[in-house]
DNA sequence: ACCACCATGTAAGTTGTTACATGATTTG
DNA sequence: CAAATCATGTAACAACTTACATGGTGGT
């Protein structure tokens, strides 16, 4: 499940423009990458000269021209390849963990003002997936299945935010109280 | 906080080469990074040339030298700014749920296969950081604090795990009796 | 005999990023 | 009047990866 097989993905969901993925994939925390249009316009041109998507161009009066993509039945075989493929761990890239891992140097007020900063960057987050449970029009809804997988994706999120607030919680209180001896 | 202030950081616990640096670093889930040679050495030579660390070489007789690289006073000045540096929040590469989100081409028996899959691989994940907990030897023990502090880390890859896995048993029973309706 | 470990480094490639270019339209 | 939005695309660069090269030592 790389970055192509995640715009053959959201193409076998609905017909899309390039600039409707860039979209997209730089709003969402699932899809994670930056979304910039190097990549996306590079791997539309690789999909379609491998035949797995095609486009119409639609002229629009008093904006420019887009062309909608779509998956082809060949695209739709590739992507199920894929899906199939055995699931790899999620890759954590907690920064925040390595800088504390390195807090020898710093005072402890130091390192609780640390904590409470990022603390209020998970809440943030927290707030953001829970915004968009609520309005959650713009997901795909082929299936009661569908709507429920994509309803859990984004539990998997706030249960992940809740976690980390409770580690903050408890990391937060013990250094407070100077009580890790 | 990237993997020049990551080489830093080790580097400020004690001396080590580029070899145990790249060890160190491809074994940890905490330093993401690959930990190729490539970047390795390239990033302690400009280092050095940035007068951020310094090196001295250990011949050994039957064994190829090796270069034995400290941090200096900038070294750690500037590895002091980099702790210092507001936190940014994590950045989760959860691979396994853009799969699921794009499942709707699969029967429920192929989507409970894989999420029975990705258990495997979190019980293995979090079956690794447990034994880490224990044997926990060659982690840095300057202060009770930094002591603490990593211990917390390793917990928090323990509790990531438990809530991953309470999630897939959640989302596994539901697509199993089919009461997502 | 083959593989892994130690230890440094290079080569060649993929992937990903920010920033730029164009140019009309809408919003503050 | 500046800015953001729509829509495509390019250029330049930074980050990261796998694989290779060298060469002795030790294990199965």
């Amino acid at each position: 499940m790389d970055l192509s097989s995640t715009i053959l993905g959201l193409l076998s969901w609905k017909p899309l423009s390039g600039y409707d993925l860039k979209g997209i994939i730089s709003e969402s925390d699932l899809f994670y990458w930056s979304g910039n249009n190097n990549q996306i316009y590079k791997i539309l041109l690789e999909l379609q000269q491998a035949g797995l998507v095609t486009f119409e161009v639609h002229e629009q009066e008093s904006l420019p021209a887009k062309k909608i993509y779509s998956i082809t039945a060949a695209g739709r075989a590739q992507l199920r390849q894929a899906l199939l493929e055995s699931p790899e761990p999620p890759e954590l890239h907690k920064v925040f963990l390595i800088q504390l891992a390195w807090a020898e140097s710093l005072t402890d007020d130091e390192v609780l003002k640390l904590l409470k900063s990022y603390e209020a960057e998970i809440i943030s987050r927290l707030e953001l997936h829970r915004g968009r449970a609520l309005r959650a029009d713009q997901n795909p809804k082929r299936s009661p299945r569908e709507t429920y997988l994509w309803r859990r994706i984004n539990d998997n999120f706030i249960e992940a935010c809740q976690t980390e607030l409770e580690w903050i919680g408890e990391t937060y209180r013990t250094i407070q109280e100077g009580s890790y001896h």
